[in-house]
DNA sequence: GAAAATTAATCAGTATACTTACTATTTGCA
DNA sequence: TGCAAATAGTAAGTATACTGATTAATTTTC
C-alpha cells in the first residue's frame, strides 16, 4: 500500500472492494428503477428472461451459460419466474434429462413493461461519470471481463442454435 | 439496443450484467489466490479484518459502515471470524447496546499471511488489461462508486476515531 | 452392444446481501 | 425529568452464488 495510508485506505483502492460495491449499487439502482412495474423481478430474473427471449426453447444447462450463471443457482431462478407466471418449463423431447424454457405471455409483457426502466437504470447506476468516461468504463469492464470468462465456475457459454 | 443485435446481446453490454460478471470473476480469483494460505477466508472477511486492523475497537455498525456492508449481514461475518478464532467481541464499556471488536494475535498473522495473496489477487483479476487500462478501470469505478455511495442500503461511512 | 464417461437437473450445505420487525439501550428535547 | 426518537444488535424470511454429492439419461469408447 501506498505510504501514509491505512490498510483500510489501501482496501478501497482494490478492484476486488471497488467491484462488490459497485455491484451492491447496481443491484439497488435496479431495484428502484425497475420498482414502478410493479414486478418485483430482480437483475438476475431479468437477464433470464431476455436470455429466454433470444433463445425460446432452450435447456436450463444452455440458458444458465448463455447469461454465466451456475446451473446450480438457476433452477431457483427459474421456479420463481415460473411461479410469477412469466415463463413455462417442459422436459424435452430430444433429452429427457433436459427441461426447456419459453416465454408466457405474461413474460413478454414484463420484459416490454421493463426493457425501458432497466436501461434507465443503467444510466443511472454510472451517473457519476460523463458519457465518455461511462464508455470507457463498459468496454474495459467487457475486455477484463472476456479474458477471465474461464475463471468463475459459471463461464459465459455462446448459446448455439439448434439447427 | 442496436440495428441488428439479439436482445440478449444487448444485455453483455450493459453495465449492470459486466459487474455481476466482474464480481463473480473477482471472488473466485480471490478464493484461487487465498487457497494456499489454508485460513479460508472470504473476500468480505478479509475486508473486514482490515477495517479490524486499522480501526481496532469499533463497534459492529461502524465497522459495517466502513467497508459499506448492511449491519444485518456484518453479524454473521464476524460470527464466523470469531469462530476461527481471528477475532473476538465484547460488549462496549460505552454503550451495552453495542459490541467493540479485536483482532486476535492469529487475525493479525493471518492477514499478514493474506496479504500478499490478495494483492496478486487483484492483479489476476485485471489479467486481460494493461497496467495502464487497469489504473483507468480502477480510477473510474472509484469515481463512479463515490458518487453513488448513498444509493445502496449500506453506503460506506468512513470511520470516525474517538478522541 | 455393454461398460465407462459425460451430462442435466436437483439436493444439502455454506456465505453474502437485503427486507422487515423486534428488543434493549441511549439520546435528545420539551 | 420524562418520554419520544434514534440507535445497536439480532431474528426471520427471501434471493443470489458457490461446493460437493446424487440420480437419471445420454454418449463415447472399446
Amino acid at each position: 500500500m501506498m505510504a501514509g495510508e491505512t490498510p483500510l485506505q489501501a482496501v478501497y483502492r482494490m478492484p476486488g472492494h471497488l467491484m462488490r460495491r459497485m455491484q451492491q449499487i447496481a443491484v439497488s439502482v435496479f431495484h428502484d428503477c425497475a420498482a414502478p412495474s410493479g414486478l418485483d423481478v430482480t437483475p438476475v430474473q431479468y437477464a433470464l428472461l431476455k436470455a429466454a427471449q433470444s433463445c425460446p426453447g432452450l435447456d436450463q444447462a444452455s440458458l444458465a451459460g448463455a447469461i454465466a450463471y451456475d446451473r446450480t443457482t438457476i433452477g431457483g431462478v427459474i421456479d420463481r419466474l415460473e411461479q410469477k407466471g412469466l415463463l413455462k418449463r417442459e422436459v424435452s423431447p430430444l433429452d429427457r434429462r433436459a427441461r426447456i424454457v419459453h416465454l408466457t405471455d405474461d413474460g413478454h409483457a414484463a420484459i416490454a413493461r421493463l426493457d425501458p426502466l432497466v436501461e434507465q437504470a443503467q444510466r443511472d447506476m454510472l451517473s457519476g461519470l460523463t458519457p465518455e468516461e461511462a464508455a470507457t468504463l463498459t468496454g474495459l469492464l467487457a475486455k477484463a471481463v472476456s479474458t477471465a470468462n474461464s475463471a468463475s465456475r459459471a463461464p459465459l457459454r455462446h448459446p448455439v442454435r439448434k439447427g
